[in-house]
RNA sequence: GGAGAGGUGGCUGAGUGGCUGAAAGCACAGGUUUGCUAAACCUGCGUAGGGGAAACUCUACCGGGGGUUCGAAUCCCCCCCUCUCCGCCA
């Protein structure tokens, strides 16, 4: 949400920041909606002072109460059309998107973010590589068949050493973020519309959630909504901060209106996992915050010996809560390219706003804090394990960090192939 | 699923129609006392919005919504949530 008291001081900020994003929004007609709300605000005040004060004289004087029987129809009125007003401001604030880091890269979709770094060495291969849909057929560890047979196309099993090292991998992650200082979660699966309102997942994205029938629910989309929805309408310390939170969860999307993209295997799916990174803090501490996430995301993928490179996500990649948003996209063998694994978003005050999350330091001030929002690792992880570490026989060599996790250092290749 | 209890300020907890934006305690902030700590005592202390240079003042808020009334934390209706007990169950 963004602070109304931008909008009628700085409205050109905020232009600004729609005209980079594309976005429609009629910031004029919005500021003239709140104008009139403030001065029907004042009105209907005094006219509850008079209504106040003529009530206290009833008591002894019971011509007043003709008087404020008068007062209180007109009152009425004005009082509606009140909350019209507010209604209307209200519901068009939330649909504004956040401000923009001034760094942020112009353009309309991902060709348009500009590569930071890049880490790592790309393996090479003296055989034709599988992609890890080939890989997890021949090994017998993901089975899109069944997924699609039981829930629907978009879902999938990791079987056998495939379950093992996902579960390896991201109790393996969650161990080194507390050893950063992040506090473990598991957290509610599902969560309620204000809540994912609060989040900027709501009205945003409200075509990728799954809304549970007959309940005020939704499946999550990410643990970012219940890690972040766990501090509403409350007033943190200052001196506590930051916050630091990571969770383990399954995160449930449509991706209605994605389909065909990249959806072979299961890089593209209604249901992935995923070790999520969520802090809050100050105001002017966001930034700072923001780069310690990335060099989290960045320090696991070292660690795991996969080849990456960072992008700066232009405006037009960006949802709308975001302020800045970095994504580190993973080489992939069988892809043959770097494709999105994490992504690190700057929300600055638009959740913490949306969802009455604010601090209060040792001078009694007040204000909204910042949240981070980002991801460790999720599935796609384990997939550019599987397509960067096969060998020619179709075996995966696992990665030295996680076999204290997985009790095995190898996906053996099945007998007939060898 | 059945039965009961309850939702008041950062917390505990009074409060059944106007003097209650809300007692008291805790916590917190400032001060006095004190060799240090502790204790004691005094003072202050809800949130949000509007007006004002300020003093101050106005409006709203006692789970949410509606109603009765000149006036509601208090009375009525609907909803939500929490807790306890019973049943069922991972």
């Amino acid at each position: 949400m963004i602070d109304i008291k931008i909008l009628r001081e700085t409205p050109e900020l905020i232009k600004e920041s729609c005209r980079r994003r594309g976005d429609a929004a009629d910031i004029d007609a919005i500021i003239e909606l709140d104008k009139e709300y403030r001065e029907l605000v004042q009105q209907v005040e005094a006219m509850r002072a008079d209504r106040n004060r003529l009530s206290k004289e009833c008591r002894d004087n019971p011509e007043a109460r003709e008087q404020v029987k008068d007062l209180k129809e007109q009152l009425s009125q004005q009082e509606a059309r009140l909350q019209e007003l507010e209604t209307q401001v209200h519901d068009k604030l939330s649909w504004l998107p956040n401000l923009l880091h001034p760094a942020v890269p112009d353009g309309n979709d991902d060709t348009s973010n500009i590569e930071i770094r890049k880490e790592g060495v790309i393996p090479e291969f003296s055989f034709k590589v599988k992609d890890h849909q080939e890989l997890g057929e021949l090994l017998d560890i993901i089975d899109t068949q069944r997924g699609a047979k039981v829930a629907q196309s978009g879902f999938y099993y990791w079987k056998g050493k495939g379950a093992q090292l996902c579960n390896a991998m991201f109790f393996w992650a969650q161990m080194e973020l507390t050893k950063r200082g992040f506090t473990s979660f598991m957290t509610p699966c599902a969560a309620k519309s204000q809540t994912l309102y609060g989040t900027g997942y709501l009205p945003f994205f409200a075509d990728q959630t799954y809304p549970i029938a007959n309940e005020d629910l939704c499946l999550i989309g990410t643990s970012e909504q219940t890690l972040v929805g766990y501090h509403a309408d409350e007033i943190l310390e200052a001196d506590k901060l930051p916050l630091s939170y990571c969770a383990f969860s399954p995160c449930f999307r449509t991706e209605s209106g994605s389909y065909g993209k990249a959806s072979r295997g299961i890089f593209r799916v209604h249901q992935f996992h995923k070790v999520e990174q969520i802090i809050f803090c100050l105001p002017e501490e966001s930034e700072k915050y923001h780069k310690f996430c990335l060099e989290n995301e960045e320090y696991l993928l070292q660690q795991l010996g996969i080849p990456y490179h960072v992008v700066d996500v232009c405006v037009g990649d960006m949802g709308a809560p975001g302020y800045r948003k970095y994504d580190v996209e993973a080489w992939f063998a069988g892809f043959g390219a770097y494709r999105e694994v994490t992504s690190n978003t700057n929300l600055t005050d638009f959740q913490s706003r949306r969802l009455g999350i604010r601090y209060k330091d040792k001078d009694g001030n007040r204000g909204y804090v910042h949240t981070i929002s980002a991801t460790a690792v999720t599935d796609r992880v384990a997939i550019a394990i599987l397509e960067n570490f096969q060998q020619e026989d179709g075996s995966v060599i696992i990665p030295e960090v996680l076999r204290p996790f997985t009790g095995f250092d190898k996906i053996e290749a099945p007998e007939q192939v060898k």
